[in-house]
DNA sequence: TTGTATGCGTTATCAT
DNA sequence: ATGATAACGCATACAA
């Protein structure tokens, strides 16, 4: 069991002090290149890594950005989870990601610890649950950069990226719409999220601009998970009295509609046809394979990281930057043709 | 901008020393009840939350575990991942992920980070090309806990859990065997790493024991991802010459034949029959519903971190644990009768 | 160019 | 039961 090497072992064996130690090897012009160069190499020799603890607590600086998800088993959030990963390594980042598993007081919590660690910037895409911001606050009142990702607060002055919600809704909308349906129901998220509401509010603009009525029995407001959608579908199966196409407001809700059908013995495009928001890449080996308002998932993460980047950097600015990245449909083989004509 | 409360400004505010504060909130035994409910009321009112990275040089003890995988964006890593958070959690340890991104020096580079921030432990999937076991030396002689999940290395004396993959293996084919087939290919690992070795092993010994011999063409060692299974397969078809079935040793590896047959308009399970080593629960949904060899996700990571903590625990033992998870043998829609009955 | 003194916020040790 | 002092390993400001 060996110890590791500090800064102290190094300066003994050279006979300099500890502070030329620490200048030399983070490349302080104050070095001469000589001395330099022969206490890097002598550092490698004896395997020396710095305690990144103790730099954190002397420099206040950690190195570490905090990244706060709801889920990690689902596409959209893993391949941003990726990106931002795979940014955070090049610029010498850590990631340290806390999942909230879409609820509130777990991500209350998982915020007050990445405080507690002293991290250099958060990154956070909330929980279909969360109404509390007081935490938010609490964060950027400690100065610590703060960017909302995809999932949004009701809140002013904040940084933030994501999708166009609304139009994508819209859009998606007005396709089915032109294939030829009218009966269009909608299962989306609750009203009194950003996300929820946006995306509510494109299905229903698109339908009031082509006059169709909305059937309210065929609109469904609640959670974002494979099983909310597969507890929804089911549940307007035995109404008697199902739409002939719905717009889904995430995938995994699509997932849980198609466990569903199967499940019943209802046949997804014919019976009942389906579009939704994001792309899982696997989607087009569904069967059928799904359509969807897909939502560029490396964009998310790139401007996020930007946007935090250029917080970390410049500190005191007092500027919000919020951007919206443009989705696109993706059509495949479900919403490709109306099933009713 | 409002600054963090500190040990030391709970202690101003009441006249007590700031190792009186220490300890109450600690619970310390040293401290009376009366004493302690006070501190922690104030500290409560004040906002308190410790300084974790403080916490941690001081206490040289950080309650987080470093967690290592290849990737992250797919389903049996998103699993173990997801699983080992919850435990994390609930034991109040914090969760540092990095992915390798199957590059043997990325893999290293975040080791020795996370030797460097100082992790009560380590739980590692290594990447399919390491090859270089020197880090895992120098992590058990620093005496940090170590455990090799699922993807383990050719080393001894090492903690580790991992599925059945030879018996997975031998049943899979045995299982191909049974419906009839003969001319079965496998599309495997670097036969230099224990897991590509005992898949293959598995595939070897049960057409050995059936006394079918093995079309050296149609066996593949090489990655686990996807492109590869693409690549894989599309050269094969090329050949002209395409075996009855085939065992992969991974469920992107059969995505990618999926992909490359679908492109070459080769129809599974007709054309071509396959089964795969990992179960993703959308593959029921694939077209046609992908049959696997079922790694249990959920154990293999409760197994690891029940090891990892039992090391943190009791640090000075000698032992090493291995454990071995049996898979399962899931049959959907491939592997389920003869395409050349 | 190099070194000294001090501090980061907490915990451990040992007195009182 | 409570507190003074040192230590954790490094970085910053300032001195030489």
């Amino acid at each position: 069991m060996s110890k590791a090497v500090k800064l102290i072992d190094i300066a003994h064996k050279l006979n300099y002090s500890v502070v030329t130690i620490s200048k030399a090897l983070r490349d302080h012009p104050d070095i001469s290149n000589k001395t330099r160069d022969l206490i890097k190499k002598v550092a490698e020799e004896m395997g020396y890594s710095p305690n990144l603890v103790a730099r954190s607590l002397s420099s206040r600086k950690s190195n570490i950005i905090g990244l706060v998800v709801p889920k990690i088993a689902h596409h959209f959030f893993g391949q941003i989870i990726q990106t931002i990963y795979d940014i955070g390594f090049e610029h010498n980042y850590e990631i340290l990601l806390m999942v909230s598993q879409e609820e509130q007081e777990r991500e209350r919590k998982h915020l007050q610890t990445l405080l507690a660690m002293k991290v250099d910037g958060i990154i956070i895409s909330i929980t279909e649950k969360t109404r509390d911001y007081k935490i938010f606050e609490t964060i950027k009142e400690r100065g610590v950069p703060l960017v909302f990702m995809d999932r949004i607060p009701d809140m002013e002055r904040i940084n933030s990226v994501r999708v166009t919600d609304y139009e994508g809704a819209y859009n998606g909308t007005e396709h089915l719409i032109r294939l030829g349906y009218k009966n269009i129901g909608h299962f989306g998220g609750y009203q009194d999220t950003r996300i929820g509401r946006d995306r509510y509010n494109g299905f229903k603009n698109a339908m009031d601009d082509a006059k169709i009525p909305i059937n309210p029995n065929w609109v469904k407001f609640g959670g974002f998970s494979e099983d909310d959608g597969f507890k929804t579908f089911s549940k307007l199966v035995e109404t008697g009295n199902l739409p002939d196409a719905i717009l889904a407001a995430t995938y995994p809700i699509a997932l849980g509609v198609y466990m569903a059908a199967k499940e019943r013995k209802i046949k997804i495009p014919n019976d009942i046809d389906i579009i939704c928001f994001g792309d899982a890449n696997i989607q087009r080996f569904l069967e059928p394979a799904l359509s969807c308002i897909q939502q560029p998932t490396k964009i998310i993460a790139e401007k996020s990281m930007e946007i935090l980047f250029d917080l970390i950097t410049n500190p005191k600015q007092e500027k919000f930057t919020s951007e919206i990245v443009p989705t696109k449909l993706i059509i495949r083989e479900t919403a490709s043709k109306c099933n009713r004509l």
